[in-house]
DNA sequence: TATATTTGAACAATCGTTTGCATAATACTA
DNA sequence: TAGTATTATGCAAACGATTGTTCAAATATA
């Protein structure tokens, strides 16, 4: 039974008052007298009211709210980005509200098309993985509501984004591999697609052709981003003749399942193949051995996401010139790839 | 630059209508004519029309939102309720709010008076480690505005909560491990004063005693949850004579903590030193010994909560009888508890 | 004392939808 | 033909807060 709640009306009545002065009163406006607000502020208390929302927003026409689109929040790096995402909006005064597309088109574009009617005053987002047009962005953008991508973000569309160097990352642990060692590198990819994916096996086979070394197509598996996928491709792995004595993984997960594979066929790592995944997952530190990573910088780019919003929230213009914020990824060298 | 909204008006205008009948037409009510609904529709397509959430809510009174409040997000534990609770909201046509209390009193204070104020339709809570007392949720209660609670629930409070078996969580670890030849167990635990890890407790102490073992005080570790906690835990144990052969954590990162302190301490498990920790995170089967663990249901635990407050939202007299799910919690037996 | 200035508060419109009630037009019954 | 249903629509008042404008009283100035 929800009870009628306390208006700015009432406190006004038993005031003698007008809502106005009430509101102005509550707002320490300067026009109203010392007395006056006194007043009101007790007997708001006494009375315990609480302002409405709702009707604030829609007089002020703004929510004081963001919304936020993954494909699922029981990911580290997701949850992470979101930690870092609601940091900064709670320091700013907003909410946060939470959407999972799981990576299907028809759930992203009904969760968009869902928020456009006003229920934030900005959008953060990552791609699905079935997403390949933009459309569904489209009417979010016509309502002029701000707009930031990170991680998955559309390719060749001028939008705000916040992205890590995946070539620099896939390049530094390919690098590192070689320094190691490692002549003979395999590649777990993800869908061409998706410019992240994209970019980690342009930096992975610019990294061999650097050092002269031969970027052989079988030694570069195809959507292998999970755990499953991994474990076969190393159990593929393990019967290549010569075997691959590196793997880097455009997921953490995938090569944990590579190096489950591998330790069950009693094959050593890194002694007999080396293992860098990407992401920097909590569990990366857990195992033994430990799996080198390249650090995404997930809560940093959550907070920096969040805070690009803010400045196309507060800048009429800002969506003229698109912005891009590219964060430097850290290679974090563990046993999996420490031959030497 | 945000455009005029295009609302009801402009088109009841182009029609030579009402915005009253526009809206009618808009939620097909039968009223209005065949003719007119499809002009109504036509031109909400032509003009690109959304409605108005802000408006629609403070009118029926309603937000079709819920909040959430956790300590944290990025802990797959939380991270996995809240995708439970997305979920069942999603069907529902109903957003979801997330908030962290980052296990501070003070800042869960501040979400709470932040969300009184109609923001939501409803609550769901996980207590922060920090939280003794209530009275914040009160005006929540005062309001009308139906309230959940998981996982970390008031105790001696009358209300609405999903839960987990917990006593018969540890009962069963317990058992399970003195049936593994186990005979001197010790314990790590959380603070007594959140009702999950006093119940923990007590389920280890019961099962202790059913068998005729002793509970000994120097083997039960208080306020050890985290990884360090349980590294710092382990080493103790390292030095105790007899040294316990068993270890019932009641977090799966103190569990962690103590393995890979023994590990390095050369003691094994489980032939040495048996572990059973609490939630069944994922890296508990990523790891070398797997980990065994109280398995907690978060997924289900998510949904469950979220369909409880929509029970509640629907009933209006619901709260006359708070209701309690208790779910029961499984036992994941994984090397770390298999000595035979 | 008359006028100008400041201060404090009331009036009323507005944000965009929803909805109870009134009304007009048409169809149907007696 | 009058009277009753039925159908389709308009009118206007909400929902609760905000804010530009107006107005009255109090104070200061000439």
């Amino acid at each position: 039974m929800i009870k009628r709640r306390v208006t700015i009306h009432d406190i006004a009545r038993e005031l003698n008052t007008t809502a106005s002065t009430v509101s102005r009163a509550l707002q320490d406006h300067p026009c109203i007298g010392k007395d006056m607000k006194k007043a009101v502020w007790e007997l708001t208390k006494k009375l315990n009211y609480h302002p409405n929302f709702t009707a604030s927003s829609l007089r002020k026409g703004k929510r004081n709210t963001i919304g936020v689109i993954i494909p699922r929040i029981d990911r580290s790096f997701f949850s992470s980005v979101i930690r870092g995402i609601e940091d900064v909006a709670y320091e700013a005064g907003y909410n946060v509200l939470i959407c999972q597309s799981y990576d299907s088109w028809e759930r992203e574009k009904s969760i968009v098309d869902n928020l456009v009617n006003g229920k934030v005053d900005g959008l953060i987002v990552s791609l699905g993985l079935e997403t390949k047009d933009y459309k569904h962005f489209q009417s979010f953008q016509e309502m002029g509501i701000p707009l930031i991508f990170f991680d998955r973000a559309p390719e060749n569309l001028k939008v705000h984004k916040v992205e890590i160097n995946d070539f620099a990352g896939a390049f530094d642990a390919v690098e590192h591999m070689i320094n190691q060692g490692c002549r003979n590198i395999a590649h777990f990819a993800g869908p061409k697609h998706i410019s992240i994916y994209k970019y980690r096996f342009e930096g992975y086979k610019a990294a061999m052709l650097k050092n002269g070394l031969q970027v052989n197509n079988k030694s570069v598996f195809k959507d292998t981003l999970t755990r499953e996928a991994g474990e076969q491709a190393a159990i593929k792995i393990s019967k290549m003749a010569p075997m691959p004595d590196g793997i880097l993984a455009a997921s953490d997960f995938s090569a944990l399942g590579a190096i489950l594979a591998f330790k069950k066929a009693g094959i050593k790592i890194p002694k007999d193949i080396a293992v860098i995944g990407f992401a920097n997952e909590p569990f990366d530190d857990m195992l033994d051995p430990g799996i080198s990573s390249v650090d995404q910088h997930s809560l940093e780019m959550g907070q920096q996401s969040a805070k690009l919003l803010f400045e196309a929230m507060d800048d009429q213009n800002f969506s003229n010139a698109p912005k891009v914020i590219t964060l430097n990824p850290d290679l974090i060298i563990r046993k999996s790839s420490l031959k030497l």
